[in-house]
RNA sequence: GUGGUUGUAGCUCAGUUGGUUAGAGCGCCGGUUUGUGGUACCGGAGGUCGCGGGUUCGAAUCCCGUCAGCCACCCCA
């Protein structure tokens, strides 16, 4: 025998799991599309040189790499953004734009695991490219926002900064040419105390003077307002820096304008992000119940997409949810569905002889959008009903002979365990009419 | 990739200084006279003690390796 397991860091989904995360899909399909985005897609496999194209030394490390039976070298994609700028870099001709996509897709690291963290995990992306306004910056908060509610998450934070700001003050603080270490070590604030981060910072030869000052930075918290004005004396007349705290004061008032409520979007002058293409905003969004979970949604602000793959310019901004971190996230708040099935009425086949009526019931109840599971053997009524409630079809369809020979039915809500008598008189499709008056209830209720 | 930690029934765990047929609760299946689940009672199935090797008269228990989970570093979704 073969010992059936999975490789680390790979997983099967059983329906529970698999139903929930189908059910984020949708919804972030769902608001994706609201705003305009539209799908592609692009394949698993890229040659290794598109992969590699950026070329930091992490990303290979973790790159899914081997030899074709063409004996070309190639990758597995490792993130959407990769393969966006080089989906973007070869089809702007046809595209228009400013052009918005969304991609949902399956990307594989081979990292070391841990809680919510595998090395098969799907992404969802998000990304507006061909322009560098600010409303377009604004409307990738909104989405991000629009998602997290839409998910039915009522405590969230999202983490705005932008890295001109950083830039900024650290030019006015002569720390220029360190910024890429300066801004790794402010980035793990929140996750490590600020004396560690004080420590790594004068490892890398920061006066003491300069750490107190960008420690003082990276913990100013409070009203939106507040924040911008502390910035405003750090960043001083750095053009740069003042470019970068216009764009975040914009994006303060869009929110509002936009009807976000307060304490939802934040500045958090620490967030900078590991990735250094962003060049401009960048945000995280957290559960405010679960912050050790991490970042479920960041995104932010790149200059040019496609910069390795063609000469066009191409400014974007966008984000990326999480899938995998976010169910991990709700399954331990114990926020997902717990259903195991899709159906919404579980069908009791009871009286064998009137299989037909069973199926013309089952069919007129399809026809009408609602899933129907019947039982496939006429079986012990309790034995059905067990099923029934553990699978957790919210209803079933009880029929037998005395029912049938009656034009009646019986709807027994599994919840509450109550029954109700709808009258058909023989007609499936009046009854399926019912039926499905009473599911849309249910669904609304949910 | 580095370091730490865990691995006994479907799940949560117990298993005394290594000693014969490895246990519990929950779950699962069947029954409690033929049409109503999540309650009660009765019965039942189910375990290569993660896997491989070693020490020993004897290993779930000690040692080594390996696989997997979790945590930290790193990085990130």
């Amino acid at each position: 025998m073969i010992t059936p397991r999975t490789l680390k860091g790979f997983r099967d989904h059983l329906p529970a799991q698999a139903l929930a995360r189908e059910w984020v899909l949708d919804v972030a399909r769902r608001v994706y599309r609201s705003y305009g985005f539209a799908p592609i897609d692009t394949p698993a496999l890229e040659y290794l040189e598109i992969l590699t194209g950026k070329g930091s030394d992490e990303t290979d490390k973790q790159l899914y790499r081997f030899t074709d039976h063409g004996n070309r070298d190639v990758g597995m994609r490792f993130d959407l953004t990769v393969p966006f700028a080089r989906f973007a870099a070869q089809h702007v001709g046809s595209l228009g734009l400013p052009f918005k996509r969304y991609h949902m897709a399956t990307v594989w690291r081979g990292e070391n695991t841990q809680r919510g963290r595998y090395r098969e995990f799907m992404q969802c992306d998000f990304d507006t490219i061909g322009t560098t306004s600010p409303v377009s910056d604004l409307e990738t908060v909104l989405v991000v926002h629009d998602l997290l509610v839409a998910i039915g998450i009522d405590r969230f934070t999202i983490r705005l900064n932008d890295r001109r700001t950083l830039t900024g003050i650290l030019e006015q603080a002569g720390l220029a040419e360190k910024q890429t270490d300066v801004l790794r070590a402010l980035d793990k604030l929140g996750k490590a105390s600020s004396e560690a981060v004080g420590k790594e910072l004068a490892g890398h030869g920061v006066a003491p003077e300069a750490i107190e000052r960008l420690l003082a930075m990276a913990s100013l918290a409070g009203p939106p307002q507040e924040v911008l004005k502390e910035l405003e004396t750090l960043v001083g007349e750095s053009e740069i820096g003042k470019a970068g705290l216009a764009g975040l004061a914009k994006i303060v008032d869009g929110v509002a304008s936009a009807g976000v409520p307060e304490g939802r979007v934040v500045l958090d002058p620490s967030i900078a992000r590991g990735l250094d293409y962003y060049t401009g905003l960048v945000l995280e969004s957290f559960l405010d119940e679960l912050p050790s979970l991490g970042s479920i949604c960041s995104g932010g602000r790149y200059d040019n997409l496609a910069g390795l793959y063609t000469k066009q310019p191409l400014p974007g901004v966008g984000a990326s949810l999480g899938l995998d971190r976010l169910i991990a996230g709700l399954e331990e708040l114990g926020r997902l569905p717990t259903a195991e099935t899709p159906a919404e009425v579980f069908l009791v086949f009871f009286a064998d002889e009137h299989l037909g009526d069973y199926l013309r019931i089952a069919s007129a109840l399809r026809s009408r959008g609602v899933a129907v599971e019947f039982y496939p053997e006429a079986k012990k009524l309790g034995v059905q009903l067990k099923l029934a409630a553990k699978r957790g079809h919210p209803v079933a369809l009880i029929l037998g002979s005395d029912e049938f020979a009656a034009g009646k039915a019986q709807l027994k809500r599994m919840a509450s365990g109550e029954s109700e008598e709808l009258t058909w008189g023989g007609d499936a499709s009046v009854l399926a009419e019912a039926v499905a008056a009473a599911v849309a209830l249910v669904r609304s209720r949910t």
